[in-house]
RNA sequence: GCGGGGGUACCCGAGCGGUCAAAGGGGCAGGGCUUAGGACCCUGUGGCGCAGGCCUUCGAGCGUUCAAAUCGCUCCCCCCGCACCA
C-alpha cells in the first residue's frame, strides 16, 4: 500500500503540539485503575452489548477495529447516559486456524515466521507458537493489549474468556444437552469438504482451512448408467432431463479407463472419477481392469430411460478429471456436443427435446452464431454453453420425446428426472468442486461421504417460526437485515455440528472422539459472559459447574447448591437479554441466525435477544477484503502510533454510514488527524475567551448548542454513529468558527458550550475529550459525566442569525455579480405590514385553507393594508408561492439584528453599511426599498 | 438459479417526495494571513448572468404527482452471501 507509506511524513525533528500517544497512555492509564469498563449492576437501566468475538487467527488490523469501536462508541454512550453496561469480550478459539498457525511455526514456515517479526513478535514467543494452546494464550493477550486496550476500550476486562477453556467448554457441553432434550440433534449421512490428511475442512471464501481454491462451488452431478454389454457407463450431466436428447457417448480415446466393481455392478470410469465414487459411496468399490478410450470406440450402449441404442464416439475434450470422466453427447443442447458430432459422426442428426421459442437447434444455432468450429475452443464454447442453458433453462419446455414431462418447463423438472432416475436405481450422484481445492497441508481436498454425521436440527419448524416471529420484535440494523434475517431463517436448514480430527473445540458430550465445529460452539456464549466472571477470580471451578448450574443459572430450574449459584441467578437475571450484538456482514447469513435460533431454542423468551448490529467492511483499495496474503492488512498499534487512536475511532464513526464498505486509506486517516488538531486549537482559543459581556452571538451559539444536543441525541438512541459524529465534529465547529468571526468572546457561554462540545465528544474521542476537559479546570472524568440533556432550544435566535447569513451571502453575491467595489450598502429590513401578511398566510397555510382569495379578503379586512394599496397584492402574489413551498413566517426583528451585526458586516465587507426600516423615512439612492420582504432585506450598494 | 445490496458533481460520501444545484470532507483555483503539526482563515469549484436570478443535472428510459435524486415500472452496469469461515 504505498499510499499509506506516502501518508505519513516524519515530524520527530519537530516539537509535537498535540503528543496523541502521551495523551492516551494518561488517561488509559487512569481509566483503567479506577476501572470504568467494569460493568455493574445498579439502577433499573441496564444495557447489554457485545460484538461476536474475534476468531484468533493470528494478528488483527485496522479492518477489524471497525466493529469493535463501533461497539464501544455505543457502550460509552450508554454508560454517560444513566445506562448500566455491560460490554465484555472473549475470544473465538475453536476450529483449525490457531492450529494451523501452530503448524506452520512448528515447521518454521519462513513467511509466518517473517509476519510474525514484523509484527513485532519477540523471538521468545515464537518458539513457544508451536503449540496452539500457546497461540491462543498469546493472541488473546495482544488483542487486550495492543488493541482493545490501546484504543481506550471500555470492555469489562473481567469477563474475558475463550473458546476453549474448560468452563466455556462446560458450558457448550450443557447447551447441547439442551438442545437434545428438545429434540433439535439429530443424525444422518453428510458430504463434506474432507482432506486425506487433516480430515474436514472448510471452503470459504477467506480460505482459513485451504491454501487454494475458496471459490469454489459444490456441483451435484447426476450419473447416469448407460448400459453396455454387461458393464455400466456412467455419464455424468448437470442437466439429467436431456437424457432424453442423447444421441452416443463421448470417451476420450487416449484415455486409460479403470473397469470397478460397484456393489454387483461393473463401472467403467476414469480412474479420478473412480476416486470420487469411491469416497462418496457406501460400500467398496475396487478396479479390476483397465481398458483405453480407443478400444470402446465403435461400441454400443443403452439409454435407460428410452431405452434405445446409441453408438461410443471419441471426444478429445471428454476430461477423465471432471467427475466420471464419460460424456453423454446432447448435440441439440450442448454445444460441445454439437461442435465435436460434427466432427466425428456427421450423419447423427441432433434430438431436439426443448423447445425454445426463436430457436429450432439452441446448440446449433447459438455455435454458428460465434462462427465456432472446433472443440478446443473452450473459452467460446464455455460461452456458448452458457448462454444455451441460460436460454433454455428460464423459457425451454420439454417436448413429446420426454414421455411424462413433454410439456412441463425446463426450470421446474430438473429434480423430477433426476429422482426418478435415482428411484428406478439408473442412477447416483457424484458431488464435485467446480474448481480444485487445495488444503492448507497441499493434499487436494475431495468431498467425502460421512455416514452418521450429527446435525442441529435449525429446519425444524416451530424453532424456525418462532424465531422469525421474535425477530419481529428486535431491534436491527441496518433496516435492510431486518427485513433479510427472516428469510435467512426460513433458508436455514439442518447444520452439521460436530467433526473429527485435531481441532480445538469442546467435545461432544454425546459421541466419543468427535468436537463440536465452531460455528456450533459460539451461538448462544454472551451468556457465558455472566459466568466467567466467577470462573476469572476463581470463585468457581469448572469443575464444580455441573448441569445443574447452568440449569438454575440460566433457566431458574431446580435449586442453588451454593450462595454463589443464586449470585450468578441474579446477574443473568439483571443482564439478560442482549441488547445489541453487533458483528461484520459476514455475520448475517452464518452467526446471528444461529444466535437468534440457539436462544430461542434453550433459553426462556424474556431472555431472547433483543438487538442486532451489523457492520459492513474496512477494504483494501482494490475493494478487497483485507488480507494478510494480499499484503494491505496495516497493524493497529501502527495506525495508533501513526494517527492518534482518537483520530481513528472518529474515522471509523464518521468516513461512512456503518453499513458501506470503506475503502482504507491512510491519507483519509492522515485528514482526520489533522481535523483533531484543529479542534484542539479551536478549543483553546475559545477557552481564552474573556469577554464579560453577552450579546446576540452568544444567544445563538448557545441556541446552536442546544440543538446539536437534541441532534446527537436523536442520532445516538438509534446508533446513527455517522451522524452524531458529523454534528459533533463538523457542524459544531464550524458553527464555533462562525461565533468567533462574529466576534463572540464571552467567557460564560464560551465554557458551558465547551463543556457540552467535550461532554458529546466523549464516546468517539475520549482521550482528546478528556485532556481539554482537564484543561478546562475539571477535576471529574469527562468519562463519567452525564451525556448533555435535550435542551429547549429558541427558534428565533436561530432564525435571525439565519437572517444575517442570507443577509451577507445576498450582498456577496451581488457584489460578486456586479463586480462593484461599493463604499456603501444599504439594508433595508421589511415593512411590519408585509409581516403580518406572510404570518397571517402562515397561520392559514397551517391549517391548510390558504388561497389567494382568502387571504387577500382577510388581510384587506386591515385599515392599515387598505392603506397599502396595490402593493399588498403584488406582495400576496410573491408570497403565496413562498409559503406553499413550506416556509413557515414567524416575527423576528429583522432591523435589530442587522444593526446590532452592522459593525460585523463592514468587517466582512469592507463597506460601510447603513441599516433602514423600509417604512422609515430613509434615503433610497436605488430606489430598493420596497423590495424588502420578511427575511429578505432589500440591498442596495454603491 | 435463490436471497440481498448498489449506481449522487473531480474523488469519498450525505440526502431517499417539496426548504436540493444537492450536507460534510478531500482535491483543485483565487484571495487573505504569515506559519497550529501534512499550517490557518475567507471565497469559488455544472452552465449562463453588470443586482440577490435563470437554465441543465443525481446510471438510462418511461410513468405517478401541483412537485421526484427521492415513489412505481422497464432496461443497463457493479457488488455480496448461498452453509462444517468467525
Amino acid at each position: 500500500m504505498p499510499s499509506f507509506h506516502n501518508a505519513y511524513i516524519n515530524f520527530s525533528h519537530m516539537t509535537p503540539m498535540v503528543d496523541f500517544t502521551a495523551i492516551e497512555q494518561k488517561w488509559q492509564q487512569r481509566w483503567y485503575e479506577e476501572r470504568l469498563y467494569e460493568g455493574r449492576r445498579g439502577g433499573d437501566k441496564k444495557f447489554f452489548i457485545h460484538f461476536a468475538y474475534p476468531g484468533i487467527s493470528g494478528y488483527l488490523h485496522v479492518g477489524h477495529m471497525r466493529g469493535f469501536a463501533y461497539a464501544d462508541m455505543i457502550a460509552r454512550y450508554k454508560r454517560m447516559t444513566g445506562h448500566a453496561v455491560c460490554f465484555p469480550a472473549g475470544f473465538h478459539a475453536s476450529g483449525l486456524p490457531a492450529v494451523s498457525l501452530a503448524k506452520k511455526v512448528e515447521r518454521r514456515d519462513p513467511a509466518v515466521l517473517q509476519y510474525l517479526r514484523e509484527n513485532g513478535c519477540p523471538e521468545e514467543v515464537i518458539a513457544n507458537l508451536a503449540d496452539p494452546a500457546e497461540v491462543v494464550r498469546y493472541f488473546s493477550q495482544v488483542y487486550v493489549d495492543d488493541y482493545w486496550k490501546r484504543f481506550g476500550f471500555f470492555i469489562d476486562y473481567t469477563r474475558l474468556t475463550d473458546t476453549v477453556s474448560p468452563g466455556y467448554r462446560r458450558f457448550i457441553q450443557w447447551q447441547f444437552h439442551k438442545l437434545r432434550e428438545k429434540e433439535l440433534l439429530t443424525k444422518k449421512p453428510h458430504f463434506a469438504p474432507f482432506c486425506p490428511q487433516c480430515g474436514p475442512v472448510a471452503v470459504d471464501k477467506s480460505e482459513t482451512d485451504i491454501s487454494e481454491g475458496g471459490d469454489a462451488e459444490v456441483l451435484e452431478f447426476t450419473v447416469i448408467k448407460f448400459t453396455m454389454d454387461d458393464m455400466v457407463l456412467p455419464a455424468a450431466t448437470l442437466r439429467p432431463e436431456t437424457v432424453f436428447g442423447v444421441t452416443n457417448m463421448w470417451v476420450h480415446p487416449d484415455v486409460e479407463y479403470v473397469v470397478a466393481e460397484v456393489g454387483n455392478e461393473r463401472w467403467i470410469i476414469s480412474e479420478e472419477g473412480l476416486r470420487k465414487m469411491a469416497s462418496q459411496m457406501e460400500g467398496e468399490i475396487r478396479a479390476v481392469d483397465t481398458v483405453k478410450g480407443s478400444q470402446l470406440v465403435g461400441k454400443t450402449c443403452t439409454d435407460p430411460l428410452v431405452n434405445r441404442e446409441i453408438p461410443v464416439l471419441p471426444a478429445t475434450f471428454a476430461d477423465p478429471g471432471v467427475a466420471t470422466g464419460i460424456v453423454m453427447s446432447v448435440p441439440a443442447h450442448a454445444p460441445y456436443d454439437y461442435v465435436a458430432l460434427r466432427e466425428a459422426a456427421p450423419d447423427i442428426e441432433p434430438l431436439v427435446i426443448i423447445n425454445v421459442e426463436g430457436y429450432q437447434v439452441p446448440a446449433r444455432e447459438v455455435v454458428e452464431e460465434m462462427g465456432i468450429r472446433r472443440q478446443e475452443e473452450h473459452e467460446a464454447l464455455e460461452e456458448a454453453t452458457r448462454r444455451v442453458y441460460k436460454e433454455e433453462f428460464h423459457r425451454g419446455v420439454l417436448n413429446r420425446r420426454c414421455g411424462e414431462y413433454a410439456g412441463t418447463a425446463v426450470a421446474e423438472i430438473k429434480d423430477a428426472v433426476k429422482n426418478a432416475l435415482l428411484e428406478a436405481g439408473q442412477a447416483a450422484v457424484l458431488r464435485e468442486f467446480s474448481l480444485p481445492v487445495i488444503c492448507r497441508c497441499g493434499s487436494p481436498v475431495v468431498i467425502k461421504r460421512v455416514p452418521h454425521q450429527w446435525f442441529i436440527r435449525y429446519s425444524d419448524s416451530t424453532l424456525t417460526e418462532t424465531s422469525k416471529e421474535h425477530v419481529q420484535s428486535m431491534h436491527i440494523f441496518p433496516e435492510e437485515y431486518r427485513q433479510e434475517l427472516p428469510k435467512v431463517l426460513d433458508w436455514f436448514g439442518d447444520r452439521a455440528c460436530i467433526r473429527q480430527g485435531s481441532w480445538l473445540g469442546t467435545e461432544f458430550p454425546f459421541e466419543e472422539g468427535w468436537i463440536i465445529e465452531p460455528i456450533s460452539d459460539s451461538t448462544l456464549y454472551p451468556a457465558y459472559y455472566v459466568v466467567a466472571k466467577y470462573v476469572n477470580q476463581g470463585r468457581i471451578q469448572p469443575g464444580d459447574m455441573s448441569l445443574d448450574f447452568f440449569d438454575y443459572v440460566f433457566l431458574g430450574r431446580g435449586a442453588p447448591a451454593d450462595p454463589l449459584w443464586e449470585e450468578a441467578r441474579q446477574d443473568f437475571l439483571y443482564w439478560y437479554p442482549v441488547d445489541i450484538n453487533l458483528g461484520g456482514k459476514e455475520h448475517k447469513t452464518v452467526h446471528f441466525p444461529v444466535f437468534v435460533m440457539n436462544h430461542v431454542a434453550v433459553m426462556e423468551p424474556r431472555h431472547w435477544p433483543q438487538g442486532i448490529f451489523v457492520h459492513w467492511w474496512i477494504t483494501q483499495q482494490s475493494g478487497e477484503k483485507i488480507s494478510k496474503s494480499k499484503g494491505g492488512a496495516v497493524p493497529i498499534p501502527d495506525a495508533a502510533r501513526r494517527y492518534g487512536v482518537d483520530t481513528m475511532r472518529l474515522y471509523y464513526a464518521h468516513i461512512g454510514a456503518p453499513f458501506v464498505d470503506i475503502e482504507w486509506d491512510g491519507d483519509t486517516a492522515a485528514t482526520y488527524r489533522k481535523r483533531l488538531v484543529r479542534l484542539w486549537h479551536l478549543a483553546q482559543e475559545l477557552l481564552e475567551a474573556g469577554g464579560e459581556e453577552a450579546g446576540d452571538v452568544d444567544d445563538w451559539l448557545t441556541a446552536v448548542g442546544g440543538r446539536a444536543v437534541n441532534e446527537v441525541r436523536g442520532a445516538m438512541e438509534e446508533y446513527e454513529l455517522r451522524r452524531a459524529a458529523n454534528i459533533i465534529f463538523f457542524d459544531l465547529p464550524n458553527h464555533l468558527q462562525w461565533y468567533q468571526r462574529r466576534g463572540g468572546q464571552h467567557r460564560a457561554t464560551v465554557r458551558r458550550l465547551l463543556r457540552t462540545w467535550l461532554t458529546m465528544m466523549t464516546p468517539f474521542t475520549p482521550h482528546l475529550a478528556e485532556e481539554l476537559w482537564e484543561k478546562m479546570g475539571e477535576r471529574r472524568l469527562v468519562s463519567q459525566q452525564a451525556f448533555p440533556e435535550p435542551q429547549k432550544v429558541d427558534e428565533h435566535i436561530l432564525q435571525r442569525e439565519q437572517l444575517l447569513v442570507d443577509t451577507l451571502q445576498d450582498v456577496q453575491e451581488i457584489l460578486s455579480v456586479t463586480s462593484l467595489d461599493p463604499s456603501t450598502i444599504y439594508i433595508y429590513t421589511a415593512p411590519p405590514w408585509k409581516w403580518e401578511v406572510a404570518e397571517t398566510a402562515s397561520r392559514l397555510a397551517e391549517n391548510g385553507t390558504l388561497s389567494m382569495g382568502g387571504l387577500m379578503k382577510q388581510v384587506m379586512e386591515d385599515e392599515n393594508m387598505r392603506r397599502q394599496g396595490k402593493a399588498v397584492p403584488a406582495f400576496v402574489q410573491k408570497l403565496l408561492p413562498e409559503v406553499q413551498r413550506g416556509t413557515m413566517y414567524r416575527r423576528i426583528d429583522e432591523y435589530g439584528h442587522l444593526s446590532n451585526a452592522r459593525e460585523f458586516l463592514e468587517r466582512e465587507l469592507g463597506a460601510q453599511v447603513r441599516v433602514f426600516r423600509a417604512d422609515e423615512q430613509a434615503p433610497d439612492p436605488g430606489n430598493k426599498k420596497d423590495q424588502a420582504v420578511p427575511l429578505r432585506p432589500a440591498i442596495y450598494a454603491e
